[in-house]
DNA sequence: ATGCCGTATTATATACGA
């Protein structure tokens, strides 16, 4: 089974890109961020066409999120309940026995800013729901564009960018307390190349001279950590005339070993 | 470096992303 991430910098604009790469990647499930449409204008129909099933949630011009499944979402949450948010960021699902959660974290813009201030609250109710989450659903995925990096291994130039936006202790402090809650960064259990991003700004050639971050993060919980049989970041996209700035991630899970049997 | 690029808006500049 396979899962994966992708912030497309608008659906509208990128959407021949996300089936070339469905047809080329055939996931079981697939986290949307930054669709930039309202759910009227959500395309539905080319998904189905293509054999997925979908659950989404836009907004006018920012933000929007969606999952698209092969088999279809059950209990679908949007956003984070009890925390009261006129963004569209998080959609959650059941799918195959996985709790899916995909999610855009706030962006920040500066420390000290009222954005910052405002994603340091929505860090705060998003583990308290996840933790509510993960007490009632063990097998569970935390993915999407989280706006942080781990360290300075996620960094192009982790001097300079040090207390910068996606690089502050304010920010890294909760994505370690996420962890805490019981859940794993998928891609940091195997070996990975030096200067690993899945973003990069558009700016100033930033992919050409990979000066980017890793800020789109696949947490599986320790249930599922066992199974975890790889994680890639798929810079394919990149090649594509207008790519988004973000790069999807994928990882793949094994099937559960069947009860009784020994390890 | 108040810059760079890309997307969306009621738009021909501005806000925002990261």
């Amino acid at each position: 089974m396979k899962l994966a991430t992708w912030n497309v910098n608008s659906l509208g604009v990128r959407l021949p890109q996300v089936l070339e790469w469905l047809a080329a990647n055939p996931v079981d499930v697939l986290a949307l961020q930054e669709l930039k449409l309202t759910d009227d204008k959500f395309p539905a129909d080319a998904f189905e066409a293509i054999g997925y099933h979908a659950q989404w949630f836009g907004q006018k011009t920012y933000n929007g999120v969606a999952l698209l499944t092969r088999t279809p979402a059950d209990a679908v949450v949007k956003n984070i309940p009890g925390f009261d948010d006129d963004m569209s960021r998080v959609i959650t699902g059941t799918v195959e026995g996985i709790r899916v959660i995909g999610a855009y974290f706030p962006n920040g813009q500066e420390p000290g800013s009222d954005k910052f201030e405002y994603k340091m609250e929505w860090l705060t109710a998003l583990r308290r729901w996840v933790k509510d989450e993960l007490a009632a659903h063990p097998n569970l995925v935390l993915m999407g564009d989280y706006n942080i990096t781990f360290d300075e291994d996620d960094v192009w130039d982790p001097v300079n960018l040090e207390g910068t936006i996606h690089c502050t202790e304010e920010e890294r402090y909760h994505l370690r307390a996420l962890v805490a809650l019981g859940l794993c960064d998928s891609y940091r259990l195997f070996p990975y190349p030096p200067k690993s991003f899945s973003w990069w700004d558009y700016r100033d050639a930033g992919f050409r001279r990979n000066r980017g971050m890793r800020i789109d993060h696949i947490l599986v919980s320790q249930a599922l950590k066992p199974r975890v049989t790889g994680c890639v970041i798929d810079k394919t996209p990149r090649k594509n005339e207008r790519p988004s700035d973000h790069a999807p991630v994928v990882v793949e899970i094994i099937p559960a070993p069947a009860p009784g049997s020994s390890a």
